[in-house]
DNA sequence: CATCAAAGTTTACAAATGTAAATTTAAAGT
DNA sequence: ACTTTAAATTTACATTTGTAAACTTTGATG
């Protein structure tokens, strides 16, 4: 048997701030990405070097090599990459407080008419048969309303 | 001019683990959170007591000498630290995408009844000026569509 | 082909985090 | 008061992250 995955790294800060460049542009060099990055940050060449290099070994980027610099390329999903990070801060936490929380980011996000449209129609469906209210789950044994 | 909130510091994964038993038995003893955090992690009595510690440390909870052991008490209030923790991630993210990721989070949270019409009312009002498309904001300076 | 400059690689080092053993302190019982 | 021992404090140590200097390699150019 073979393992697979290999449990899905997690992306630091700062290599956020990197991916987002490259998922903006690529295919994009090294070269590129240090332009754009330090037209952000205060990093020197030698930081974003070494975040890049972090982000391949960690698996997320690509890279092939061109003429004397590399180009990368991400290897994951950019929607899919924030909604598997979102899901598992909220996993962290409390069940009990997760709609009001939803109701602020929601409440602070640009969102679009159509992906309004779409969560009202998820809406819509858990409506149906949502609990009147949704215990804590903070202890191991007993979920009780804290 | 006095600096009043220090940049409030960050929760690590297993800080958050203990402070959310506190958030659900405060004001509760050192012994009754390492009995509740070992049911549900394999962490020694020696971990437990660095995390609270360092909880302290960073100003997040309270402690009080009753007898031979202390009780603590949160002194952030934990669907804020929630939101903000939540918002945070959300802000290191591409606009353009929001939606998609809210979508998901709804589709997989429980949430009441009530929270669930307290979202449909902000949607409902979101949904006026809302646009057609949000744009890419990863690139420092021309936002465009990615 | 020799040299330079750009890009990549190594090494570095402090802070934060996960995890815990060893040691000290002080409450409680005798 | 003295001992026991539960609880707190110190010390520890590896890994990850933020940040970067130093060094090496190699494509480009004269």
């Amino acid at each position: 048997m073979v393992k697979l995955q290999e449990k899905e790294s997690t992306i630091s800060d700062s290599e956020w701030e990197a991916m987002r460049i490259i998922w903006t542009l690529e295919p994009v060099s090294s070269t590129k990405i240090i332009q754009e990055l330090q037209a952000k940050k205060n990093w020197s060449e030698s930081t974003i070097k070494t975040l890049l290099r972090r982000l391949v070994k960690k698996n997320l980027l690509s890279t092939k090599k061109e003429g004397r610099r590399f180009v990368y390329t991400a290897k994951v999903n950019q929607t899919q990459v924030m909604a598997e990070a979102a899901q598992e801060l909220l996993n962290r936490m409390c069940d009990m407080h997760k709609g009001e929380v939803l109701l602020q980011l929601i409440a602070n996000s640009p969102i679009s008419k159509s992906d309004l449209s779409k969560i009202k129609e998820i809406i819509a469906t858990k409506e149906k048969d949502a609990p009147y209210m949704v215990p804590c789950n903070c202890l191991p044994g007993n979920e009780k309303m804290c």
